[in-house]
DNA sequence: TATTGTTATACTCTATAACTATA
DNA sequence: TATAGTTATAGAGTATAACAATA
């Protein structure tokens, strides 16, 4: 099955590159990109996080999440505090308008991909969403060996 | 099924980017990015192109394609041909170096996807067979419209 | 005038290296 | 000394606007 599977890892590496730009393009006129929107994500999931964690749940570096948590501040979609205890750390959690982006702005952005789906067999939409699964699962599985 | 959809949406698009996030960030030491292969690979598909029907096929704006070409040119991968009637228009093609990456080493480069694929069930990976085939379809899709 | 491609410029996303403050 | 976070800097990838050459 290894010819097979070099076919197919090509294959799901340029899908997943080309259709990730096409979402990024779509969402040009957004509040938030989807950089920003899955930090905001993470928090919503997960609660208050330091910045390390989030850049870990993420799978990004402290740099690249600090610059990431000072656009979402700077849109006042989340707040930054002190740790209580460790005064190196900092916690930050969802303002009230990071919350309102996540449970409904968020979802309703989406429209274009939304409309496409909608147009896909029952059959289809169920391949993704576990396709879903499966590619999260590989990520996650690499975490743990990290 | 639009709350449903409304959820595969959002996870969709956040599980594709953080996905692609994840390849580029394993190419990082590869000869070639994602976005210079992904060329590279639509001129292997359709043979000799101009710039202008690669960044149509790669769905990109002409300057980013101007880009990419000259990064590849550079790199030996690509020649740039005069157009033999229209001397507005450039003919791209792949070198002799450009055929041996798209060959041989871009598929065995893509190790680390192919070792994961590698540990999937058979169904697993038939699903994200599927789903690669549905993701392009939706973008396919895009092309008639606009 | 319209089309093709390029140049100029800028913004987003990401990284590594160096620094600051705290533990 | 080690850790958490930030700042400084750089590079890839994308875009829009303006330009040149050709049709």
């Amino acid at each position: 099955m290894t010819e097979n599977d070099d076919r197919l890892a090509g294959e799901l590496a340029l899908a997943t590159v080309r259709f990730a730009r096409h979402l990024r393009g779509r969402r040009r006129d957004s509040l938030v990109s989807l950089t920003q929107l899955s930090a905001l994500n993470a928090l919503a999931n997960d609660g208050p996080l330091t910045p390390g964690q989030l850049a870990a749940r993420e799978r990004v570096q402290p740099p690249s999440m600090t610059r990431v948590i000072a656009s979402l501040a700077d849109l006042g979609l989340v707040r930054r505090a002190p740790h209580p205890t460790d005064g190196r750390q900092v916690i930050v959690s969802l303002s009230e308008q990071g919350e309102q982006v996540i449970t409904g702005e968020a979802a309703a952005r989406e429209a274009w991909l939304r409309g496409k789906l909608d147009d896909l067999a029952p059959e289809q939409r169920a391949t993704l969403a576990e396709a879903v699964d499966i590619l999260n699962g590989l990520i996650a599985a690499e975490e743990k060996q990290a």
